[in-house]
RNA sequence: GCCGGGGUGGUGGAAUGGCAGACACGCCAGACUUAAAAUCUGGUACUAGCAAUAGUGUGAGGGUUCGACUCCCUCUCCCGGCACCA
């Protein structure tokens, strides 16, 4: 018989596929869309991992699944191949990015066709080509008219090694940076800045009706932290001046003793300039205090832990409840970059006031009551209430619940005007400049002689009709324009404005763009002026990328030439359907893209809001020895080794077989064996001459009433990313199958080799064609229907209960599945009679599911 | 500390109120073989028993139910995320 050896067809049916267009089918309207996307990748030099053939494989399955139910599909792949993996890897080997990138990329298609990959090749790109980033240029202007972006000396998160700075997001809890793992420091540099916190309530809506996993929507939520609360103002005793503390706890407002403000805070500075006069002791003190918690690192503050330190200012905030005199400290426990940068302190109810009271020797005064009315003075952290309980020691508050007492005291705030009511967010302005090479260039001029007369786009005739027409979507203020005097938009005819090729392009680390080098292209005429000016040197970060890269695939087309941003052609594809990757982009990627989104939404170039319907993660392929797979450990699997020793199929079916999609699995080879056996089995069932038959008296009833059950099964878990159970359903079929010799027509043996088309896409095209005469590919035919009425079985075996105890089961004919007659069957039975003779009994039975006898006493 | 996910045989896992352990890996025994690999057949939660069978069993304890891996409460451990966010 013929054996199963997959390297004897695999290449020629990718040479097939190609040849009969399989996977580029014509655009046929006429059918539903589906657009099916996985994150696509960073083409590194280290080519495919297993880690890349799950989620793959995963959005291959689902896609082809698709596509055989009849939508119109759309399945595209390409490269986000900008950023500093391809530039640092292009450093290390002393080439340009720009010839590398392609080899990854050739490398990388080579590798996904070996695995079966039905992507439509018509619509690849990269995210480097000038085509392609010249739109995302494009959008960058449109954006900046819009006062979303704009230049500023900020301080950033800068990466020494990288030699850039950073955004918010990029920074990895233990102070490192997300990408190459090395520490961070924080510098001032002049910065592009996306103004992305003016969509953060906009983002937060768009969350409602996604279907995303939880944890994704929550640490979203989380990451944009909206908190609803209160601005209150404390004129400061004997001087000009008020503090303006953020509470959403104003309800405590009577027990507040102290202020704490920023080392960063503008009163701290009017204090040290000498502006505000104190004595020379205090001012030395808060100068030594407000240096050393500014010279610390992130890591010094994490090793620190909780312990409160801080500097008197020697004056008093007023707290118009109580008119009593509340000390104003310093402290770096008070962030300046969150609410006002400046706290009142409520040491009952907040355990770290309660730290720096006691640290300070602070009064502490209870306002809310405890468990029981409990009203006892708190003078221990574990008595710190933070809880619900009801307002005490607070004059017209007195009696109410913590909640009512919140609202009425805002009311009473707002009335007296010593404070409002604010929304505070955790959500960052988005750092988006890179002083990096291998990026896109901004595509902005700055002139300093139309810096000088203040004139900018804004001033432009263009500017001031855009901002007019815009204004409901536009955020731009007059603040914002002055700071971007001198500052023009590029032609957008002109684009893409093309990164320069460059022999020296390694990061200079001055805070400059290794593009100043390249003198020529810097220097350009001034578009207001024609004067001489200076293009943007900085490029965009490495996200910039991947925000759009699902609308052009709707409409990009490698046949025809130069692309469009076409409308119609998004409109008809987008939003995406099905959305695959890992749970690492949760608030990178996925927060960036929908933020794009959602302005392009309100330009009405896009007709949607949310362009992800749904998302479905991917779990870890770990190591053998369970640890990540990595160089240094010499524990990394190459996809391609795999193909080649044990075919591409085994490899897909191993991998979406061995657990639930989005679970961590540990590579096992054993396993990945089984998984072979199981195609091998197959391919010998489908070359058997007793396997399957033209007579229909000769087929086996109950194994077709089985394949009917396994088709379902294998189509209602695809949809539901339940792989794993629709392979063991298939598994299940062929050990019924492979027993004693049943039959199978050879019509229902085709549509046991349609379902596993999605998983094991060359060993069922082969089977298909030279063993069926099929002309035609599997993966175009439709997927198999069947009569519903061969499903039923005419016996059925009902579980018999004692107790709720399973003692025994009784076979009946399915017309007989009624109470009665099961319950009389079943006393028949001896093993259940010694249970239930000469005793009283209930009876329950759900119809053709269980029966159990409840014996009483 | 807070948020999210989870704890089931030797291993990966299945079952979401109705026969716990499907399916697979591994292991044991057998067949084929000079032998091994491959392949095939049978067995495989734990305890007692030659066996039929009985008892126990889904992290721990309690509850709801005729019946709980599944629902509720308390606790515990593991994984992921966030964290001096006012």
């Amino acid at each position: 018989m013929k054996k199963y050896i997959p390297q004897t067809f695999e290449d020629a049916l990718i040479a097939i596929w190609d040849q009969e267009g399989v996977y580029t089918p014509k655009d046929d309207s006429k059918k539903e869309k589906m657009y099916t996307l996985s994150m696509f990748p960073y083409p590194s030099g280290a080519g495919l991992h297993v880690g890349h053939t799950r989620i793959y494989t995963g959005t291959d399955v689902i896609s082809r699944y698709f596509r055989m139910k009849g939508y119109n599909l759309l399945y595209p792949m390409g490269w986000d191949a900008f950023g500093l993996p391809a530039e640092n890897a292009a450093i290390k080997a002393k080439k340009n990015p720009m010839d590398m990138v392609p080899q990854n990329i050739e490398n990388f298609k080579y590798q996904m066709n070996k695995l079966g990959l039905a992507y439509n090749w018509s619509r690849e790109f990269s995210t480097t080509d000038p085509e392609y980033y010249g739109m995302t240029q494009w959008l960058f202007t449109e954006f900046y008219k819009l006062g979303l972006l704009y230049k500023k000396n900020t301080p950033v998160y800068f990466c020494p090694t990288c030699k850039t700075g950073l955004a918010e997001e990029e920074v990895l809890p233990n102070g490192t940076h997300e990408r190459c793992g090395n520490l961070i420091t924080r510098k001032e540099l002049p910065q592009w800045i996306f103004r992305i916190t003016t969509y953060a309530d906009s983002l937060l809506d768009g969350l409602k009706g996604l279907d995303w996993p939880n944890g994704i929507l929550e640490m979203q939520k989380k990451w944009i932290g909206k908190k609803e609360g209160i601005n209150i103002h404390y004129s400061i005793k004997n001087v000009e001046e008020t503090v303006t503390c953020f509470t959403t706890r104003p309800d405590t407002n009577f027990g507040a003793t102290f202020v704490v403000i920023a080392p960063e805070h503008h009163f701290v500075k009017r204090i040290l300039s000498g502006e505000i006069a104190v004595d020379e002791k205090t001012k030395q003190e808060i100068e030594a205090y407000v240096a050393t918690s500014l010279a610390k690192t992130d890591v010094e503050r994490i090793a620190e832990g909780r312990k409160k330190t801080g500097a008197f200012t020697g004056f008093y905030a007023i707290n118009n409840l109580t008119g009593r005199e509340m000390p104003v400290w310093v402290s770096d426990f008070v962030l300046s970059g969150f609410g006002t940068g400046a706290v009142v302190g409520v040491p009952a109810h907040d355990l770290r006031d309660f730290e720096f009271a006691q640290q300070f020797g602070i009064e502490i005064i209870r306002v809310v009551s405890g468990k029981d009315g409990d009203v006892s003075p708190i003078s221990k952290p574990e008595q710190v209430q933070e809880d619900a309980g009801t307002m005490v020691n607070s004059g017209f508050l007195n009696g109410l619940d913590i909640h009512d007492a919140t609202q009425k005291i805002m009311d009473y705030l707002e009335e007296k005007g010593w404070g409002e009511r604010v929304v505070s967010y955790h959500l960052r302005d988005w750092i988006f400049s890179r002083q990096r090479y291998w990026g896109e260039p901004i595509p902005m001029v700055y002139c300093e002689s139309c810096a000088l007369k203040n004139q900018s786009w804004f001033t432009t005739e263009q500017g001031n009709a855009f901002t007019k027409t815009h204004q409901t979507i536009s955020k731009v203020d007059k603040e914002l324009q002055n700071n971007m005097a001198g500052w023009f938009i590029i032609d957008q005819k002109t684009l893409p404005l093309e990164l320069p090729y460059m022999e020296s392009y390694e990061p200079t680390g001055t805070g400059e763009s290794p593009l100043a080098q390249a003198t020529e292209w810097v220097s350009v005429p001034c578009p207001q002026c024609g004067g001489a000016a200076r293009r943007e040197t900085d490029t965009m970060p490495n996200w910039a990328g991947s925000c759009w890269y699902f609308l052009a695939f709707a409409f990009w087309d490698k046949t025809k030439k130069q692309p469009v941003f076409d409308q119609e052609q998004i409109k008809k594809w987008l939003p995406v359907d099905w959305y695959v990757g890992g749970a690492e982009h949760a608030v990178l990627h996925l927060l960036y893209a929908r933020f794009w989104m959602h302005v392009l939404n309100d330009l009405k170039f896009i007709d949607f809001r949310e362009p992800f319907l749904r998302l479905r993660n991917v779990g870890m392929v770990l190591a053998e020895d369970h640890r990540k797979m990595s160089k240094s450990w010499g524990n990394v699997i190459n996809p391609t080794d795999v193909v080649s020793e044990y075919g591409a199929d085994a490899l897909r079916v191993y991998e979406m077989f061995m657990a639930p999609f989005n679970q961590e699995i540990s590579w096992s080879t054993s396993a990945l064996q089984g998984a072979f056996r199981f195609l091998q089995r197959l391919w010998y069932l489908f070359h058997s001459e007793t396997s399957m038959t033209d007579n229909e008296a000769e087929v086996n009833r109950k194994l077709r009433s089985k394949l009917y059950k396994t088709i379902e099964k294998v189509g209602n878990d695809i949809v539901e990313i339940k792989y794993n159970t629709a392979i063991a359903a298939m598994m299940e079929f062929l050990n019924d199958w492979e027993k004693n010799g049943p039959k199978l027509t050879r019509e229902d043996a085709k549509k046991m080799l349609q379902i596993l088309a999605p998983f094991a896409p060359f060993m069922t095209d082969e089977i298909w064609r030279n063993v069926f005469g099929e002309k035609e590919s599997i993966h175009i035919s439709t997927w198999p229907t069947f009569d519903r009425s061969q499903i039923e079985t005419e016996e059925l075996v009902i579980p018999v209960q004692v107790n709720g105890k399973t003692r025994s089961s009784v076979i009946i004919p399915i017309a007989d599945a009624n109470k009665d007659s099961v319950v009389k069957k079943a006393l028949e039975e001896e093993k259940l009679a010694k249970y239930v003779q000469g005793r009283e009994y209930d009876v329950i039975y759900v119809e053709k599911r269980i029966l159990n006898f409840v014996v009483k006493g």
